[in-house]
DNA sequence: GAATGTCTTTGTCCGGGCGCAAATAAAGGT
DNA sequence: ACCTTTATTTGCGCCCGGACAAAGACATTC
């Protein structure tokens, strides 16, 4: 029973190659080639030509968006069956946002004319990313709808609920975000300062809401949390 | 010459059905059926199951959407050219957004099984829409990143000249938004109050940058608006 | 284990921008 | 023309949350 413990709670990513005979799934695979990251290693930087796109088998991406001051927010983070970059396919355009490995991480990699291919020669591919892109664009309108009427306390609740089931293993007294995010990340991702999140995380430590460490946080009391993420 | 006056701005919007023969796109169209909406109707409320998409002809349509406490963000707004709720077609769920005519509409509309068959049928249809929401999608990303590090100004400034992409007109001393957007409804579009996109419009107005009346906004010095909204 | 670098906490200050109230202006209805 | 409704402006007070400083906690390296 106590095996579960370090299981992984993440919901099974939509993946851009379900409804594949395991043969063609092989196939596919093999036409991809594979590359390794180390953490914190960059994969592509914002403005760069968008010439692959990228399956995640193992680890986290990190997405981030520079304006022209330099001030950064990170987009999303790219978990383990989620594909990023199928602009680089569908336009020949620059990379609109930098993917950085947040831990160590193994991709499959595709070219335009590979995956071209591959969704010429089987369209249920074609159909399972534009699913993921409207999934994807869906959370955004969530988080957009967040960062414009609620508060930044709320924000940061509901944003870490979303790493929690995103990338939540189980630990003894509660669930841990299984990806390195420090209060800077928090803040960028929330759109608030770093200052901010660590002042409301310590606020939560003390009501027992959550056990943080440095660069770790541990959800000790969900339900608290979603509680105060939708009244305030 | 003036008969320039009038003419739309629009840049031609990235449309679902491209590289099909004029023949083919007749038969694509035919398979929908068609829809008027009078200003201020609403097309579909946000948690109504998903059944239909929809193609702007003409007018435009207003999505928006609505958190727990009742607070209201504006999405973004649909014009010719342009499909939205897709989401239907793909998914069984339900609408994320509500979508209200901002103006007169008139729409075509296909439910699920029409589409999946258009698909099926012209697989370069799938990769449209797959282009389109990869457009939509960034977009936001570029709206997020605006709203996490930019102040309201700026991003009141970004919104004018993006209305003004969309949907201006030229007029005599400057160019028209050509839809008709509250002080309210920028300010839901922003991420701010009303109050202060009146005051924000008022400064700029003294400046010569804008002429605005009830519901209209005219850009007298888009330079100046850029400017401003790059650096602050 | 000393030194260095990074991340985090906490205090203080203060200003952008929100909330509210009240006045004004514009459109529409009868 | 009058009344109603809806949009906009403006003044004022206040507070959330950003800016900055300084110190503490934790890792890593040599």
């Amino acid at each position: 029973m106590d095996t579960d413990i370090g299981t992984s709670l993440q919901q099974p990513a939509l993946e851009a190659f379900n409804g594949l005979t395991p043969d063609q799934y092989a196939l596919v695979m093999q036409k991809g080639r594979v590359k390794k990251l180390q953490a914190k290693a960059y994969l592509f930087h914002q403005g760069d030509p968008a010439v692959n796109c990228f399956l995640v088998n193992q680890g986290r991406l990190k997405l981030t968006k520079l304006n022209e001051q330099g001030k950064e927010a990170i987009i999303r983070y790219v978990g383990p069956g989620e594909l990023t970059a199928a602009v680089a396919v569908l336009r020949n355009r620059t990379y609109p946002v930098t993917a950085e490995a947040a831990a160590e991480t193994n991709l499959t990699l595709w070219d335009k004319p590979a995956m071209m291919d591959l969704m010429h020669q089987y369209p249920d591919i074609t159909i399972n990313l534009l699913s993921m892109a409207l999934e994807r664009l869906d959370e955004l309108q969530q988080r957009y709808l967040e960062i414009c009427t609620e508060q930044v306390d709320q924000r940061i609740a509901r944003s870490l609920l979303r790493f929690m089931q995103r990338a939540g293993v189980k630990v003894p007294h509660g669930i841990k975000i299984d990806i390195p995010l420090s209060r800077q990340n928090i803040a960028d991702y929330t759109g608030t300062t770093l200052f901010t999140v660590s002042r409301t995380i310590s606020r939560w430590e003390k009501r027992g809401w959550v056990k943080s460490g440095r660069e770790s946080i541990i959800v000790t009391d969900p339900h608290a949390l979603v509680q105060f993420a939708e009244t305030g």
